[in-house]
DNA sequence: AAATGTTGTGCAATCGGGTTGCAAAGTCAA
DNA sequence: TTGACTTTGCAACCCGATTGCACAACATTT
């Protein structure tokens, strides 16, 4: 099949099945992150919890990233190649309230923060809302 | 009633009926913010609907702030008492993955972050993840 | 006080995203 | 070919959020 999926699955260890390498595709195409509804209508004919257990494999093995941008449903965008969703991968998205998209700000990494006296740190979520540049013209 | 509790209505414009002072009252007490369901099993009988639009007015008149943790469900918080809601009144909220409380961090304002080219900032929700104080001991 | 309008409350229903159990289908290696 | 293991499809279910509607409480006017 398509040579770039079929190697970013195998980088990650995931088994390329036909399902996986339809929404790899969906995934990669999309400029900005997706939610499982979303994915969902992205196809004619495709179950949910499918879908669902993809995002979810896609997730563990570090294929992509989750983010709770507040919208009530999670969206999912492909990792950089070598990322390992590792707090030095954390980057900060950006949710334009007039168009509804998430959009991954890979350059700009979450400002690491001084924490109170006895907390400690495991991860962050930093999303920003605004409007686009698509939206703004 | 209670004082502390009528005067914090009253600046915000808000009136002051039964439920409203109780569940101000529980908002107060608590230490860490509270979700609608966590709210509705702090009452022995108390309708969820009217405690949903309690927590909408509360939000609209700027008694309360709402943080998306990420954990499936909003929680809010009582403001500080000259809060606006705006982009100067933003601090990073600590979700606890052990105790699953969530604390606002009034202190630490929220970073500012320079966005792209074309994009233009107007909220933001920058949640941190890890251990708290009291499950760190 | 009585009539009227406005606001708040309680109940039941619905929506939507996420999640699970289970059986059938597919994969793969012995 | 057989049997173990993985993946998929379907049908539920869970749960937080939200809404419509009728009634109660409250305020305002006569
Ligand atoms: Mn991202
Ligand atoms: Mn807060
Ligand atoms: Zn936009
Ligand atoms: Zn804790």
């Amino acid at each position: 099949m398509n040579k770039e999926i079929d190697d970013k699955l195998k980088l990650k260890n995931i088994k390329p099945t036909a399902m996986r390498q339809l929404v790899l595709e969906v995934l990669l195409q999309h400029k900005t992150a997706i939610s499982l509804p979303e994915l969902e209508q992205k196809f004619e004919k495709a179950d949910k919890s499918t879908l669902y257990r993809t995002l979810k494999t896609f997730q563990e093995k570090q294929l992509i990233h989750a983010v709770e941008d507040g919208t009530g449903s999670l969206r999912y965008a492909v990792c950089d190649d070598f990322c390992t969703c590792e707090p030095k991968d954390l980057h900060v998205h950006f949710l334009c309230i007039k168009c509804n998209k998430t959009y991954c700000l890979h350059d700009i990494p979450v400002p690491e923060i001084e924490l109170p006296e006895g907390f400690t740190f495991e991860n962050a979520n930093f999303v920003i809302k605004g409007i686009c540049k698509k939206c703004n013209f």
